[in-house]
DNA sequence: ACAAATGTGTCTAAATGTTGGACATCATGC
DNA sequence: GCATGATGTCCAACATTTAGACACATTTGT
């Protein structure tokens, strides 16, 4: 319990659910399994889990963690504020890279490390939870525009698409 | 020469700086090549590489990639704007993960293939050049923020910083 | 080196957006 | 069913944004 929090972990191995049950209880307040991941966005859908921990292979020898990736895109488009932990057994560096490109909150690969995956988890909870005003929002953006311009109001302005005064103002 | 973009290249193997100007050449317009990321600041200060391309192994027999990711954080600091794409001997996931969450633009694995690393630092330098607009920026994020609130206006409107009525209106 | 083009800082006045406050109306839970 | 909190709507004060104008740098092309 502890926190309020829950997790929804989807892998295709009974073995490793039952694992992740003993590691994450205690941890979380709620731990969802799901056995494949076809009923992923419904269960999501009910459950609102604060984390979802997703395996990348489910077809029996097929480890290309195409089926994952799919599913890892499937779910971060419905649902784009659930933070998805990715894990495989397959270490694969250009998986990774891909798998966070398309959203993934994480990635960790088996066996995993108890301690490690309740960090990983927690800190994608905490991150997705964060809160930013838009205030500041704006202004880290007009910032960033403003660095690529080098300086140039007037083409930052436009880029922006507000007007060259606002855009002085904003930074005062 | 193509498309005006430069390349800086940082590895300690000059046999790695020639392959890599070998390939790149043609593609690039300037390559610069670095031996050590010692003089890594000042030569980002003074050439504005479209993108730079950065070994994380460079203390022999220390292939952690902890001088890497010091090196990365410290360019990525000092000039956010400048994609930075890590390339390593050793395929570590964990790494690649680190090493993404700490700013890299991507991460690809020695040996490389040739065509892969010219699409993967052009896409750094397409993705950096991207500029989004004012208003934008500000719909997603009020969208995002809305959604975690699960509709929530009041909440919403107090957690991003505007009144009630200004989030009414930029929703219409 | 000059002229042309472009950017800066500053100012207006009008349009538009933001604010707290107020109010009746719905949901919700207890 | 009553209390709490959210919604939709209005208001009048206040603030921001805007296009336009202008003198003055700064950059660019030749």
């Amino acid at each position: 319990m502890v926190n309020g929090k829950s997790v929804l972990v989807i892998d295709d191995n009974p073995a490793i659910l039952t694992a992740a049950k003993i590691c994450l209880s205690g941890v979380f307040e709620r731990i969802v399994t799901l056995s494949s991941p076809e009923k992923a966005l419904v269960t999501i859908a009910q459950e609102h889990p604060s984390v979802v921990l997703l395996d990348m292979n489910f077809s029996l020898g097929v480890n290309s963690g195409q089926e994952g990736m799919m599913w890892l895109t499937a779910i971060h488009r419905r649902f784009p504020d659930t933070p998805i932990v990715l894990i495989t057994a397959y270490a694969d560096v250009r998986l990774a890279v891909r798998a966070l490109k398309n959203g993934a909150a994480d990635f960790v690969t088996k066996p995993w490390d108890n301690d490690e995956l309740i960090r990983v988890l927690k800190d994608a909870i905490d991150k997705a939870g964060e809160v930013i005003p838009l205030e500041q929002v704006e202004s880290e953006h007009v910032r960033k525009v403003l660095n690529k311009c080098e300086g140039n109001m007037k083409r930052a302005a436009d880029l922006l698409g507000i007007s060259r005064q606002t855009l002085y103002n904003k930074i005062r």
